[in-house]
DNA sequence: CGATGAATTGAAACTTGTCAACGGCAGTGG
DNA sequence: CCACTGCCGTTGACAAGTTTCAATTCATCG
């Protein structure tokens, strides 16, 4: 529950998360909290041109990470040019992701945003696999509520609603088991 | 209204606009649109990693533009480093711009994005003045509706609400002159 | 085993969406 | 030159999905 950066600092440093998973998050003056994702092993923080940072990045569990200071960060593109290529793949990838979310955040229903937030989840960390049927979530009901743009009630709703009709099993609260990773990739694609 | 690039099509070419704006769409199955942002002079399009395009690219005006192909773009990132620190860059703000909007889409209220929206606009173009208080709109009302994740009726309802209480005045359909500049950045703010 | 925070569930309220009708403007063709 | 046509925008009434508020249950931890 730490933080790592906060929104509005001066951007001093820079990161790459080395294990555990940290929420980015950003505020309005009233406390209404978008997340806008979640940073996971070999995830950079920090990327950010501008002076100061655009964001909050808080630790959801133990998170370690590796910090370099701007200046390093500036030596190490100007010797490794191939790093500049890989930060902008990363940038680039990380710019897909957020227009997917965009969609999501402001044309899917309730529904469909937990079905793709699920089935993203079942995909996390499993390059080779299909997809394990089971995976945990590092967040609470509060985060992912946030990340989708809704609220803890409706999360927590629609899970059950989702358990009741067969297609996931939630053997603790914070575990998923997918039962039908076909019809919920149809309902995260807006299909039914 | 034509398009330049379309969702899923291989991404042959980059592009750059010299002229004109165009709007970026994410599209859902049943025809649900998401517009992701507007892209006008200068404006780099094409970014993607992977083989092919995750949005389309339409015309909402007179569109000029470069275009080259993907092989012709690695030459030149290759001969000129500085090309890619550049590119870099210019993803980083758009990646801020993203996360700005996410927020806007997942919890500000219509009222509060059509106000976002407004001054995003008469800040648009207008680097060195303070911010000059009249401007056109070169979308239709559809176009802001889908960047906004609203509908036609609730931009439209919500544009009269906010003439009707002194904040702008809409000479015609497609200009917009702000008369309270503050309180609309305090409302886009979501501090009101 | 009690305490605290998280998650679930229910009922009511509200913002926004949906459906429908109307008005305005532009381009077309008689 | 003017009616016609079609698209865009506005406005109204109603419906609906999601939020809000409140109470209860569950899990974790000292």
């Amino acid at each position: 529950g730490t933080t790592i950066v906060a929104e509005g600092d001066p951007a001093t440093h820079f990161f790459n998360i080395s294990s555990g998973t940290a929420r980015m998050v950003k505020l309005l003056p009233d406390g209404r909290r978008q997340i806008t994702g979640f940073a996971s092993v070999g995830h950079f923080l920090g990327l950010a041109v501008s002076d100061s940072y655009s964001f909050s990045a808080e630790a959801i569990d133990t998170v370690h990470y590796c910090r370099f200071s701007r200046a390093r960060l500036r030596e190490l593109l100007d010797d490794y040019p191939a790093m500049e290529k890989r930060l902008l793949e990363v940038a680039s990838n990380e710019l897909v992701a957020a227009q997917e979310q965009m969609l999501l955040l402001g044309r899917k229903t309730a529904r469909e945003r937990m079905a793709s937030f699920l089935m993203a989840q079942s995909r996390q960390g499993v390059p080779c696999q299909q997809s394990r049927a089971k995976f945990g979530l590092p967040m609470t009901r509060g985060d992912i509520a946030d990340y989708l743009g809704l609220t803890i009630e409706t999360v927590s709703r629609t899970l059950t609603k989702l358990k009741t009709e067969g297609y996931i099993a939630i053997p603790t609260i914070s575990e998923i088991v997918v039962r039908s990773p076909e019809a919920l990739d149809e309902m995260a694609a807006g299909e039914a």
